[in-house]
DNA sequence: TATGCCATGTAAGTCGTTACATGATTAG
DNA sequence: CTAATCATGTAACGACTTACATGGCATA
């Protein structure tokens, strides 16, 4: 039901179509969350079914028509109650920790090759994270400054705050992740040496 | 296919049945993957199909049967394939991030217990994890010690080392996100403070 | 003889991926 | 006029979840 409360949270800022909610999760410099058009159309009609969203339909031009979605009273009620409990944690399910299982299975060179490619990974998503939550702090991103339009200004320092931090915790998963990995070349290259040695 | 990668990755040690797999992949000290028996047993009989691994029925007592899988020359060809060579690195969507993305538009505390219960749970795994990284280190696990009646006794010492590091990985990712959901409730609590004096 | 473990399945439904498909509008 | 962007869909498939379902074996 993630996704469903993904769009909430963005449609809270400000009223959306599809095709904006697409670009905002189809985007390059990842958030918290993604998904395709595919996706998020039927979502928003189901969504629009159960009361959650309203869409209001614009036609550009002569025939152009777009849905223009805002979130309901029971729209904000659910994700606030969704916010504001706890759910359990999803099943552990790392893809890229079970292909280090096997690390020993092959010669040390690929692996390490692999792990070049995933530190290069966490590196990218760092730097876009960082940028992101930088921004968020200054209150530059655009949805930020239209959902601070309908908070107390009082609060805007401590709303840029928490969602920077937000992304600041992405960061740091990412950068235990890369940290990893470098050891893990490291470990690579001393066993690599020592195979050498023995033989 | 991960599921299938992660069954071969066991089924490399010793052959295995259905029912201790489900153990396996349902145990509560969680390893790098899960899954239920019911995407267990469909999941091996597709991969006997595709011959990367072989059942031998088994009969205990006079009725209750058992198939037990062994991996075969082209799974482990499939296997090392697949540790071997860089894969993409799946979208990002983490359930948890989301929520706490939306945290200003709850009570304090509200989210402050959210993030209790999150912080508990990550030590959980951390210390399943420990104590599983430590066996592994010692070589104390089942499957370690059938693993290893395989491999020249001089790589012993190199294995076990790398596959306890892919669960200290597993612990310092666990480790990153406890101490920002411990930072988080700092923020919480020094905001709070601040809503409080400015009211 | 009853409880717990061994052992294996099916089915319905949700979530997500990938590919196919269509057409309007705008800016250069 | 043509390419990029706007805008919205469908369909097939695969992965995962949850629930339902059955029966044998061992031991107390």
């Amino acid at each position: 039901m993630s996704l469903q409360h993904a769009l909430l949270g963005v449609l809270e800022a400000r009223p959306m179509n599809g095709y904006e909610l697409t670009r905002f999760f189809e985007a390059a410099p990842r958030w918290v969350w993604s998904a395709p058009h595919s996706q998020i159309y039927p979502t928003l009609r189901q969504m629009e079914q159960a009361g959650l969203i309203e869409g209001q339909q614009e036609i550009r031009g002569t025939k152009l028509r777009r849905m223009v979605y805002s979130i309901t009273e029971r729209g904000l009620e659910e994700l606030r109650t969704w916010v504001g409990s706890g759910h359990a944690a999803p099943p552990v399910r790392d893809a890229f920790f079970l292909q280090a299982l096997f690390f020993d299975m092959v010669e040390p060179e690929r692996a390490a090759s692999v792990l070049g490619t995933y530190i290069a990974e966490q590196e990218k998503l760092i730097a876009e994270w960082r940028a992101h939550s930088e921004a968020l702090l200054a209150k530059e991103t655009d949805l930020l400054k239209e959902r601070l339009k309908n908070r107390p200004v009082a609060e805007h320092d401590r709303i840029a705050k928490l969602k920077a931090h937000v992304f600041a915790g992405q960061i740091a998963v990412a950068q235990a992740r890369a940290d990893w990995a470098r050891e893990s070349l490291r470990l690579l290259a001393e066993d690599g040496a020592a195979g050498r040695e023995d033989a």
